[in-house]
DNA sequence: ATATGTGCAAATCTTTTGCAAATTC
DNA sequence: GAATTTGCAAAAGATTTGCACATAT
């Protein structure tokens, strides 16, 4: 992962008012909420997550986690994904495999949002907007869908490598 | 996978008149008009992709490219999908996961359309829209990203598996 | 002839699993 | 002490790669 620039979009970049930012709910509270046992470990791992400032895959997680207790394995680290996944937790996010088919995993947020992803130098933008929540109703409605999870990724070139690839090379 | 339902959205589902079908362009006329070279696999597999009823993965490219050529190894089906995809000839899917990390491929569409995965009967629907199509143009506008490919999928119950559900147990 | 494509086998990377030992309620 | 969680090592699944041989222009 060359970089991870998370910012919040809409109120930012200047969108409308009734856009709100994204937050993130607290995983611990909210295991906890659904009788879930909390070990030392799963409290570990889980306030990692919590706290990165990027998106972390699994092997990360795992690195970061030996840091403070050497004793955790791959195993758990896979274990712990798979159970915050099924209780809704989080979500898995591919960011267009920019390096690889690993997956990636984020607290799920107050609101869905998607991610772009810049080719050139791997900086994520994460993008909310009433669009975006208007086309999920729209895709629920005329499909009778009940929509459990979502999923937008966008690949492409963020400003400012677009700017420096065309200077690089007439075209791309 | 358990089925493949291809649904063209909008115009089916009525929606605004200047929403058009999904088509899907011809891989072996892009391949020649970029000076690709023509082999005998290549053609074969191009012509499975283009043909398929449903989302194929490289390991049911491969199966079926066999009957054909007994000789097609793995090995060419992975490069061949490397080489259209780096030629942003077709777009490569995840559908959700609904059954492992595999990949899925389809040719590339004259819109960019979402695909909706239904986790309990494992059907896809393909869902394009006006809303879809802006929705991108305004994440470009205001990201400032120039965007190459675009991956939106959505996880759920079908109409149908929902209503099945219900009856089944008071809640999923 | 020269560059490009292919088969084969081995390697790599990510994720999963079986089972015995450790931990939690 | 019964049920759940963890570590370890091995397995599994998907994809990639090195290299010698085959094919295309």
């Amino acid at each position: 992962m060359t970089a991870g620039t998370l910012l919040a979009n809409d109120s930012q970049l200047g969108r409308s008012k009734n856009d709100r930012a994204i937050t993130r709910s607290s995983l611990l509270k909210e295991l906890v909420a659904r009788g879930v046992r909390i070990t030392a470990q799963r409290r570990l791992l889980v306030g990692i997550m919590q706290d990165a400032s990027r998106h972390l895959d699994a092997a990360a997680l795992l690195r970061i986690a030996k840091e403070k207790d050497p004793n955790v394995d791959r195993a758990t680290v896979y274990r712990t994904i798979a159970l915050l996944k099924e209780r809704g937790l989080i979500d898995e996010l591919d960011l267009m495999h920019l390096e690889g088919e690993k997956h990636y995993y984020e607290a799920k947020t107050s609101r869905d949002h998607c991610h772009m992803a810049c080719f050139r130098c791997g900086t994520i933008v994460e993008y909310a907007s009433s669009a975006f929540d208007g086309l999920k109703r729209e895709m629920a409605k005329q499909s009778g869908f009940v929509i459990r999870a979502v999923r937008l990724e966008v690949g492409g070139l963020c400003k400012k490598c677009r700017k420096t690839a065309a200077s690089e090379k007439p075209a791309e």
